[in-house]
RNA sequence: GGGGACGUAGCUCAGUUGGUUAGAGCGCUGCCCUGUCACGGCAGAGGUCGCGGGUUCGAGCCCCGUCGUCCCCGCCA
C-alpha cells in the first residue's frame, strides 16, 4: 500500500466538533479510524481523535478513489478526510454519539500511516484485564477513550489547583531533583555523583526542607506540584515515584492551612464535575480516631466503633467473664442483609481465627438479624445466650447491619494507653476487612459518578513521638522538623514525658484514604535541637545532616507550617478508578518495573567505570 | 521479607475423574453486500496450554521448582 502526504493540508475541525449547525460546511478531520463498516459500494469510516468521534461515509458512486482508499483502511490508520457536513436525517441518527446528527461525506481520503493490527482493541471500551500487555503497549492503552479521559481530567484539577493557589498570593517555585538524602523514612533513590566518587545525590522524598528553606528566604507562600520518590514497595495507590501538590506559608495558624486546602480541594472536585458542599471539614484528634475507628485515617462512611462498658454491669462483666478493665468494643456494619446460619458460624470461625495468632483471644460475638427483633446487650445477657447468640445494639441500628461485639480475653493485661490503642486498631483492622467484604452489599462504597459520598476528614493531634519497641528509642511520628503543641513546651513535657507530646500535625483523609499530611513547623532553633536529641541524634550528627538548616533556623526563621497531598490519589478518586495507574501516564508494576522502556537495566561496563561504581555479586 | 489470586489463540474466557485431533466469542485474513454505527453473510488462518523438571501407558488437568502480573501484610515520617 501505498501512503499519502500530508502536504499543505489542515485539519478545520476536531472529531468531536461538529454539530448539524454545520451542515453543507466543507471540512477537514484528521484521526484515527477507529472502526470500519463496509457494506460494499458504501464504506462508513469512524475517525476518532481525543475529542470524540465523526462517522465518514464513502460512497463509491460519488467518490470512487476516495472510496477505493477506503476499502484498504483499517482500525488505526491514521487518515485525513475532506468532505462535506451532511444532516443524517431523521431514522438515520445515533443518539449515542455527540456527533450523531451529522456525518462527513467524504470525497478525498488521504492515507497518512497504516497500523499494525494492535494487541488489544482501541476502539473498545471492554475492559482488558492483562495489565502486562496494557503497560507493554502503554502508548495503545492511553489512547484509549477511557485513558485520555482520565488524564483530560488530571489536567483539569491540576489548573484548578494551581489556579487557586496562585490566587490566593501562593508562588510556584521549584526545589532541585538531585539532592541529599534526607531524614524522612522512606528508603532513598539515589544516585551516583561522577565528579565526586563515592558520593551520591538523593531524589527527593519530598521537598520538605527546601520549601521551609523558602519560607526563611521571605517568600511568605509557596506551592509546587512536586514529583516525589520513595523506593518503598508498592500498592494499588503507590507508585515509587508520585506526584505531591506541596505547599507552605508563614505564619498559619493551623486552621489558615485547612483552609487553604479546603478551598483548592473544592475547585479540584468542582474541575472534576462535583460539587462539595460549602462547609469546613470535619475534624477529630488522633487518639479519637483511634478510640472511635481503630485507624488514623477513619472512613466516616462507616458507623464509629462503640464503646460498650458502660452497658456491662459488674455483674454481667460477671456472666460473660471479662475484667473490668477490659475495655469492650461493638460495632455495626450497615445494611449487610441476611446472612445464614452457617454464613453466621463460618464468620465467626473466620474473626476468632484471625485474632487467635495476635496473642489475644478475643470473645467473639457476631449476630445478625433480618426478621427478628433485636435486644439490647444487657437483656440478651440475662436471657442467658450464649455469647455467639449476643445482639448488640447500636444507634441507628437497622435489621439488616451486622452487629460484632469484641473483647479481649479474660486476664488480658491493659496496662496503658498504648495498648488499648492497640487493641482499638485490632478490632479497627476487623471493622474494615468486613466491611470491605460485604461492600457489594451495603453499597456504601459505591461509586457512581457525582452521587459519590466524599467525607472529609482532619485528623489532627498526632503524638510527637512513637516509642520503637526494636530499637528502644523515640521516632518522630511525622517528621523531626514537625512542631510540639505550645502548651506542650511550656507545661515543660517535651523534656518530661516525651510520649505525651501532641504534634501540630495533621492529616486530611477521605473515605479511608489518606489524600496528605501536613504540620506546623519548628521555626525555634532551641526546640529543633531538643527534638533531636530525643531522637536520638547527638549535636554533631544533627549538624553533619542539616547544619545548613540548623543555620538557616538561626537567622530570623518566621512561624510557618504547610502540608502536601497526593495528587495522584485525588484523581484516581475523581476518576473513579481503584488504581494510581489509571490516572499516571506511564506507570511502575508492583515490582517497580517499567515494562514499556524496560527499566531498571543494567549499565555498560564504561557507565560504572565513569561512575567509580562496581557491582558486588552476593552469592 | 511473608500471604493470596491468576497465567490456555492477538484479546476475553471455557476446558468434566488424568484419556483420541485443545474449544467459544471478539479480533484478524479473503470474498459478498448502498444506511451501518458492537453492521451483516460465507469461507479461512491462528496454540511452546508462562517456563523447567517429575509422577503416569498417557498431563492443559496431579506433584516440585521457577518466572511474570495483580491484591494484601510488613514497609511507606
Amino acid at each position: 500500500m501505498t501512503l499519502d502526504f500530508l502536504g499543505t493540508l489542515e485539519r478545520s475541525h476536531k472529531c468531536g466538533d461538529l454539530r448539524s449547525s454545520h451542515s453543507g460546511n466543507t471540512v477537514t478531520l484528521m484521526g484515527w479510524v477507529n472502526r470500519r463498516r463496509d457494506h460494499g459500494d458504501l464504506i462508513f469510516l469512524d475517525v476518532r481523535d481525543r475529542t470524540g468521534i465523526t462517522q465518514v461515509v464513502f460512497d463509491k458512486s460519488v467518490s470512487p478513489e476516495a472510496h477505493a482508499k477506503a476499502e484498504a483502511a483499517r482500525p488505526e490508520f491514521v487518515v485525513a478526510v475532506t468532505g462535506a457536513v451532511r444532516d443524517r436525517g431523521e431514522g438515520l441518527r445515533n443518539p449515542k454519539m455527540l456527533t450523531g446528527d451529522i456525518e462527513v461525506v467524504g470525497s478525498e481520503l488521504l492515507l497518512l500511516n497504516d497500523a499494525k493490527t494492535p494487541p488489544f482493541p482501541i476502539a473498545d471500551d471492554a475492559p482488558i484485564t492483562n495489565e502486562e500487555i496494557r503497560l507493554k503497549y502503554r502508548y495503545l492503552d492511553l489512547r484509549r477513550p477511557e485513558l485520555q479521559k482520565n488524564f483530560a481530567l488530571r489536567h483539569k484539577v491540576t489548573r484548578a489547583i494551581r489556579d487557586f493557589l496562585s490566587d490566593n498570593s501562593f508562588l510556584e517555585i521549584e526545589t532541585p531533583l538531585l539532592t541529599r538524602s534526607t531524614p524522612e523514612g522512606a528508603r532513598d533513590y539515589l544516585v551516583p555523583s561522577r565528579v565526586h566518587p563515592g558520593h551520591f545525590y538523593a531524589l527527593p522524598q519530598s521537598p520538605q526542607i527546601f520549601k521551609q528553606i523558602l519560607m526563611i528566604s521571605g517568600f511568605d507562600r509557596y506551592f509546587q506540584i512536586a514529583r516525589c520518590f520513595r523506593d518503598e514497595d508498592l500498592r494499588a495507590d503507590r507508585q515509587p515515584d508520585f506526584t505531591q501538590i506541596d505547599l507552605e506559608t508563614t505564619f498559619p495558624q493551623q486552621s489558615t492551612i485547612f483552609r487553604i486546602v479546603e478551598g483548592f480541594l473544592r475547585a479540584a472536585f468542582k474541575a472534576g464535575g462535583i460539587d462539595l458542599p460549602e462547609v469546613s471539614f470535619l475534624q477529630m484528634t488522633y487518639d479519637e480516631a483511634i478510640a472511635k475507628y481503630g485507624i488514623d485515617k477513619p472512613d466516616m462512611r462507616l458507623p464509629a466503633m462503640v464503646d460498650l462498658s458502660a452497658e456491662l454491669t459488674a455483674e454481667l462483666r460477671g456472666t460473660l467473664k471479662i475484667d473490668a478493665t477490659l475495655p469492650v468494643y461493638g460495632f455495626t456494619i450497615p445494611r449487610v442483609g441476611a446472612l445464614s446460619g452457617t454464613q453466621r458460624r463460618a464468620l465467626v470461625d473466620e474473626i476468632r481465627k484471625g485474632f487467635g495468632d495476635c496473642g489475644l483471644d478475643f470473645l467473639d460475638v457476631a449476630r445478625l438479624r433480618t426478621n427478628e427483633a433485636f435486644m439490647p446487650l444487657a437483656e440478651a445477657i440475662a436471657a442467658k445466650l450464649t455469647a455467639e447468640q449476643i445482639v448488640f445494639c447500636g444507634e441507628n441500628f437497622t435489621t439488616d447491619d451486622l452487629a460484632v461485639v469484641i473483647t479481649p480475653k479474660p486476664g488480658t493485661p491493659v496496662a496503658w494507653n498504648q495498648d488499648k490503642q492497640w487493641i482499638a486498631k485490632r478490632v479497627g483492622g476487623l471493622r474494615l476487612e468486613l466491611a470491605k467484604k460485604y461492600a457489594d452489599k451495603h453499597k456504601l462504597f459505591e461509586q457512581t459518578g457525582t452521587a459519590k459520598d466524599f467525607r472529609f476528614l482532619w485528623v489532627t493531634d498526632f503524638p510527637m513521638y512513637e516509642w520503637n519497641e526494636e530499637h528502644k528509642a523515640w521516632d518522630a511520628a511525622h517528621h523531626p522538623f514537625t512542631s510540639p503543641h505550645e502548651e506542650d513546651i511550656k507545661s515543660g513535657a517535651l523534656w518530661n514525658d516525651k510520649g505525651s507530646v501532641r504534634a501540630l500535625a495533621y492529616d486530611i483523609v477521605l473515605n479511608g484514604t489518606e489524600l496528605g499530611s501536613g504540620s506546623i513547623r519548628i521555626h525555634r532553633q532551641d526546640v529543633q535541637a531538643e527534638i533531636f536529641r530525643t531522637l536520638g541524634m547527638s549535636n554533631e550528627e544533627a549538624h553533619e545532616r542539616f547544619g545548613f538548616f540548623l543555620d538557616a533556623l538561626e537567622y530570623g526563621t518566621p512561624p510557618h507550617g504547610g502540608i502536601a497531598l497526593g495528587l495522584d490519589r485525588i484523581v484516581m478518586i475523581l476518576a473513579g478508578a481503584s488504581s494510581l495507574r489509571e490516572v499516571i501516564a506511564f506507570p511502575k508494576t508492583a515490582k517497580a518495573i517499567d515494562l514499556m522502556v524496560d527499566a531498571p537495566t543494567p549499565v555498560s561496563e564504561a557507565q560504572m567505570r565513569e561512575l567509580n561504581l562496581r557491582i558486588a555479586h552476593r552469592s
